[in-house]
DNA sequence: CGATCTTACGGGATTCGTAAACATA
DNA sequence: TATGTTTACGAATCCCGTAAGATCG
């Protein structure tokens, strides 16, 4: 059974105009064209849909029972690739994606603008989540990506990175201070503010010191960076923290400082899936983002 | 937009299989053919379905979205087919008709038997209306075709005959009768049993009577042919009936005439809408009819 | 007789299949 | 390297349009 598309809408032109050859005009083509589609028609379903004479044509009760099913299918053809159309076209959809703390709250907000710019009927989800929790709602597929800083190398993920990331010193308004950077040994002679555990930033201050052997003791511990931002400018004590989060900081009344001896340098970039396509939004989104930083 | 089914069918099939060298078996076609078609079905809808590396296809995001979707389109398709299918090949469907009475209550049934035994999965819809009606409802299209008595010639209206009808003389089982045939003069000595208005068999014999300057007068009245038989069998008085109903009229115990002198003689037949077609179904009903009658 | 649908036939586009090239694990 | 997809190209098929034929009002 080989029924085509042409012939449906053929048979319901016919159908609503009553007339073979006023038909083909809105169909653009022939008499001939149109009789032998309807005939071919017919034939694949076994009977006569239209009843013709050269003064008139009508539909047979068959054909009457038809036409509004060939209506249907024809409407629902269209909604469906309609939409499909519109989906790559990025006329609608929705953006599936994580991104960590320190990330979201500073830099994530103006991709996302200038995103939706771009593609303002897109709908935009953002789960603001730990590194950890982001990249394994990469691998759950929660969402097509993950914005974190660099994460080990794994078969199941790729890593697309967009710049490197320094932890700068936060420190008080009234920290004293000879020089633009200071060293950890400096910083850490003061009361150490940290977030809690389960944090990407504080488990790599922690590797890092103990890989330094330098002394490390906390005094506050806090969850919200803005939290510890505000410890901080509030002179309760000082913290490392990664220079995306630095106006943030500073805004909020604290210092930031270079933070040397040694450096804590991190790529910060876009975790996907391996091998698994993404959405066109996400490849706009992750164009938009390489392009920023080429 | 320019989207084919075979297109959609070689989608869903590659979608489900995730390999193209599998579906290709399973849609008779070669590679590059199902390669090409799925290629340009993505550059029609305007973004990629599939994700193919030489080793995995996988769906695209999109592609995900969009295969219950196809799915969907095809099973409607292939079911609308399906149906319209099965009406030509007489697999369901409604037989509508209308029949007069006596003939309704004669030979119709057995009509219907042998059509039921050829197409058992049609529905039958019977009207048994005075004729008047059941032309009425040719014209009005709630049935597709009447059997009754010849209807004058009319531009609206088709008219097959079947057979013959001669009136009979109905009296009871004890009227005495030297021949077997009686005039209508010798009936009409007796009291008369007649239909009441409006009724085709009674209006002929009013305008037969009216025509041969007969003397007329109705002693008793019913609605039903079966209360004027039983009437007839209790020697109430005597009638006269399409000789259809004779077998009818026997069984309740009447008696049976040539009724002649002038013989009222009409053609019974099939009554359609001039111009209209026809169901397969009544089609197949009438062919079975006037093969019958051959 | 005129308008309209159908059949006949040549040209063009699309699609198919075979063979070779290409890409990835 | 082996499997599986894509490109190249010749061939078949299908569909369309022009012209002639048939049919009904």
């Amino acid at each position: 059974m080989n029924i085509t598309l042409k012939q449906i809408k053929a048979f319901v032109v016919v159908a609503q105009q009553e007339s073979f050859m006023a038909a083909c005009e809105i169909l653009h083509i022939s008499q001939p064209a149109l009789s032998i589609a309807i005939k071919n028609l017919e034939q694949e379903v076994g009977g006569a849909l239209l009843s013709r004479t050269t003064r008139a044509v009508v539909l047979t009760p068959e054909g009457e029972l038809f036409l509004p099913t060939a209506k249907r299918l024809l409407q629902e053809w269209n909604d469906a690739f309609d939409d499909l159309s519109q989906s790559f076209a990025l006329e609608h959809g929705i953006l599936s994606i994580a991104a960590m703390p320190s990330f979201a709250s500073s830099l994530v907000p103006s991709y996302l603008k200038k995103f939706r710019e771009s593609y303002p009927q897109v709908k935009i989800k953002l789960h603001d989540v730990i590194a950890e929790n982001a990249v394994q709602m990469v691998c759950d597929g929660q969402v097509e990506l993950a914005l974190v800083f660099e994460v080990p190398d794994s078969p199941q993920l790729d890593f697309i990175p967009l710049f490197e990331d320094k932890f700068v010193a936060a420190v008080s308004q009234y920290y004293e201070v000879t020089t633009q950077a200071i060293t950890w040994q400096q910083l850490l002679s003061s009361p150490f503010i940290a977030l809690q555990n389960p944090s990407n930033i504080r488990a790599q201050i922690e590797a890092l010191l103990v890989q330094n052997e330098l002394a490390f003791e906390v005094e506050f511990e806090a969850n919200q960076l803005a939290t510890i931002g505000q410890m901080v400018a509030s002179g309760l004590g000082v913290s490392a923290v990664p220079s995306l989060c630095a106006p943030q900081f500073e805004a909020l009344g604290a210092q930031c400082l270079a933070l040397e001896s040694p450096a804590i340098t991190r790529h910060v970039g876009i975790v996907t899936q391996h091998r698994k396509p993404l959405s066109v939004a996400a490849q706009s989104f992750i164009g938009q983002l390489v392009e920023m930083y080429r």
